[in-house]
DNA sequence: GTGGCCCCCATTTTT
DNA sequence: TGGGGGCCAC
């Protein structure tokens, strides 16, 4: 135990053995706080005696809840992961919730709902509410619903706040009764009924009170309020809860993250100890002071500073490309560089940006340059549509009342169930008040149900299948029973339909069987209902390999947690980042900024950041005008111009006008601007040109007295 | 019931 | 500029 504390700095040791608690350890991008996190652990078990089994750790990634078993495997051994409970929110969340579903108005194999079925099911209230989905975009109706249960304001609770609000008030009612008759919940709800569930049942709170002596929670700015609810009553017996947290790296407001929520800690608890982690082991120290001079103008925060021994390092390199695709170029050339000459591998470098519609240029010259990338998260393995479909045959024999599941496969592949059929059903079962599959079985006895001649023998075909495959759900192992699905309902060979994409696609299913088979080891009671429950729970960075050996490419936010040798930030412009829609309200554009501080303080060594001249935004040729975050770096920090000659462009070039379409002009009263157009009139020359300042304008050479610039 | 066309839209997405 | 969803016509 004494060599575990020895590599810890002070503050890190102080942190590790602070007392019995409230803690708020406040940890810098770099500060080690998951080493924090893990020697904590080990101190209570090793020092203190607290066996694992009394203490949860929580993450918000299935990644971090993987590197802190990972590094506790290192650092206590295998036993200790056996007892202790680690996990996101949402996977502890579900795992309380099917031991106490008794206690609940849903049944243990409810199902778990993610944005896309939360959306359906939107759909579906819309249509039976008989509001026009083209005034209300379920989309939005999703978000407000998503917000008000992560603030955890219950249909009945919900006050719309402004008149277009209204809808969302009817749908959300009937949209929480809707996931009651479907036995689904959704991610807020996991968090929402947790606490509906500890505060309603007294012997419930006690037993997880009781048994979770020590709590403590990484990326504690990212809480939401049922979240820190649940925290505040697990911890409700005993007080010992140690947060680690860092403001500046608030980056999900927007999804109903409060990082306000560290002052509450600091004000609801009167003996907060709080421990701050400044000391930064993963940058230079120009990098770090780049990134203390952008979110020092933050108003919102807490003032602090990183500082490191590591050398001083490079300065940050900042230019100016024409446009996006000479900013690509830029980025992949600097990359084969940096690879060739000093000694970096592809994998150690990053390209990262605001949006993801900024990777094409970035992907369509890298693939070019016929170099091999990695793009994180772009379209999402479990949101194809093959594996949305493949899973959906698994939810329903595992939750049979999960109709959203069940209306998206009922006639995928086509088996003559129409549009017609299913509406009658669709009626038919809520006039009965039951669920869709009910409603099938109902129609073996009801003749006279209002459910069409043809579409009725197809349906009654399609149940006899279904039931088959949940008569056998529990005798199986996750792989033979999606493999008895592709087989039976036609699936597999509807998805090989010889075309290159159904190769594709079948490929995808492939890889899913190969998730399926991990869980072959599991008891087959358990192996569906395990299986169904963790693939709803991750995401697309939980695969991305330590070491990709291909330089990535991916967004700023989902860079967070990341680091890398090297990393450029291209799109560095006004409406870029900051983003357009993001510039409204100071809260936003602090937002903003901090997503800009989380990309900078991803960087090891060196930092490169882009932007462009022009942009082509949605087709259209738009200036662009330097980010304001980059005139918070200190000229001495950066190196750097504007790349050379803009790409000769192949137009009609004239010898006889003096400039060309492309070149970079300096107007004595408009600026910088780019010529888009020249022709000779006269013993002067006219020429079109796109100002920075002023947009587009022709002048005359002569008379205005441009020059190149 | 299905396929094609047209129109509309366009941040970020730990779970 | 490009993709996805809805509507209309066969």
């Amino acid at each position: 135990m004494d060599d575990i504390l020895a590599v810890l700095n002070p503050a890190q040791r102080e942190a590790v053995e602070a007392p019995d608690g409230h803690v708020l350890v406040v940890a810098g991008p770099g500060s080690g706080k998951t080493r924090v996190l893990t020697h904590r652990v080990g101190y209570l078990t090793e020092r203190s005696g607290i066996s694992p089994y009394r203490i949860m750790a929580v993450t918000f990634t299935n990644r971090a809840a993987r590197e802190m078993k990972e590094r506790l495997h290192g650092l206590l051994g295998y036993q200790i992961l056996r007892e202790i409970t680690i996990g996101t929110f949402h996977a502890i969340c579900v795992r309380i919730l099917r031991r106490e579903a008794d206690h609940l108005p849903y049944d243990r194999d409810f199902a778990i709902y993610d944005q896309g079925d939360q959306v359906s099911l939107i759909r579906q209230c819309l249509r039976e509410l008989n509001l026009d989905d083209s005034d209300f975009s379920p989309r939005s109706i999703q978000n407000s619903i998503s917000r008000a249960k992560s603030q955890m304001i219950g249909p009945t609770e919900y006050v719309p706040a402004r008149y277009e609000h209204e809808a969302v008030a009817r749908v959300y009612r009937r949209y929480q009764r809707l996931l009651l008759e479907n036995n689904a919940l959704d991610f807020d709800d996991l968090l929402m009924v947790t606490v509906q569930l500890l505060r309603g049942n007294k012997e419930v709170l006690d037993k997880y009170q009781r048994q979770y002596q020590h709590i403590l929670v990484d990326e504690f700015q990212d809480t939401n309020v049922s979240q820190y609810a649940i925290l505040k009553l697990l911890a409700g017996g005993h007080g010992n809860l140690f947060v680690v947290g860092d403001e500046d790296q608030s980056i999900y407001a927007w999804r109903g993250a409060d990082f306000r929520n560290v002052e509450r800690f600091r004000g609801d608890y009167k003996d907060v100890k709080v421990i701050l982690l400044e000391q930064n082991y993963r940058s230079t120290q120009t990098i770090l002071d780049a990134a203390h001079n952008v979110i020092s103008r933050n108003v919102q925060r807490v003032p602090k500073k990183l500082w490191t021994e590591n050398d001083p390092g490079s300065p940050v390199t900042s230019l100016e490309a024409y446009d996006e695709q000479e900013e690509a170029q830029y980025v992949l050339d600097e990359i084969e560089r940096l690879i060739a000459e000093d000694g970096y591998s592809s994998g150690n470098l990053a390209v990262m940006y605001r949006t993801n519609a900024q990777s094409r240029a970035l992907e369509e010259v890298f693939v070019r340059g016929g170099v091999p990338y990695k793009l994180v998260g772009a379209t999402r393995f479990y949101e194809r549509r093959e594996i949305k479909d493949a899973l959906a045959y698994l939810r329903v024999i595992h939750n049979p009342r999960d109709g959203v599941s069940l209306r998206r496969i009922i006639n995928v592949p086509r088996r003559s169930i129409g549009r017609k059929t299913i509406d009658q059903l669709e009626l038919w079962a809520e006039s009965q008040g039951v669920s869709l599959f009910e409603a099938m079985q109902m129609l073996r006895q009801h003749e006279d149900a209002p459910v069409g001649g043809r579409g009725r023998t197809s349906l009654l075909g399609f149940l006899e299948l279904l039931e088959e495959l949940i008569a056998v759900r529990r005798e199986l192992g996750v792989l033979e029973l999606l493999d008895l699905v592709l087989d039976l309902t036609g699936y597999g060979s509807y998805v090989r339909d010889g075309s290159d994409e159904g190769e594709e696609r079948w490929e995808n299913i492939n890889e899913l069987r190969g998730v399926a088979r991990e869980y072959s080891s599991l008891p087959l009671e358990e192996s569906l209902t395990t299986f169904l429950e963790e693939v709803a729970l991750v995401s697309e960075v939980d695969n991305l390999e330590e070491q990709a050996q291909a330089p990535c490419l991916l967004t700023l936010h989902m860079a967070k947690g990341l680091e890398f040798p090297v990393v450029f930030i291209v799109g560095l412009e006004e409406g870029v980042l900051p983003h357009q829609r993001s510039m409204e309200t100071p809260e936003e554009l602090e937002e903003e900024r901090r997503l800009f501080y989380v990309g900078i303080t991803r960087a090891k060594d060196r930092l490169f950041l882009l932007h462009t001249f022009r942009r082509a935004l949605f087709g259209r040729d738009e200036l662009s005008e330097p980010s304001r975050f980059l005139a918070d770096i200190p000229s001495e920090l950066l190196q750097g111009q504007e790349l050379g000659e803009p790409p000769s462009l192949p137009t009609a070039a004239s010898d006889t006008t003096r400039f060309q379409d492309g070149d970079r002009v300096r107007h004595p009263q408009f600026g910088k601007g780019v010529v888009l157009n020249s022709k000779a009139l006269g013993d002067d020359e006219e020429v079109t040109v796109i100002f920075r300042s002023v947009g587009i304008k022709r002048c005359l050479v002569g008379l205005a007295g441009m020059e190149k610039a």
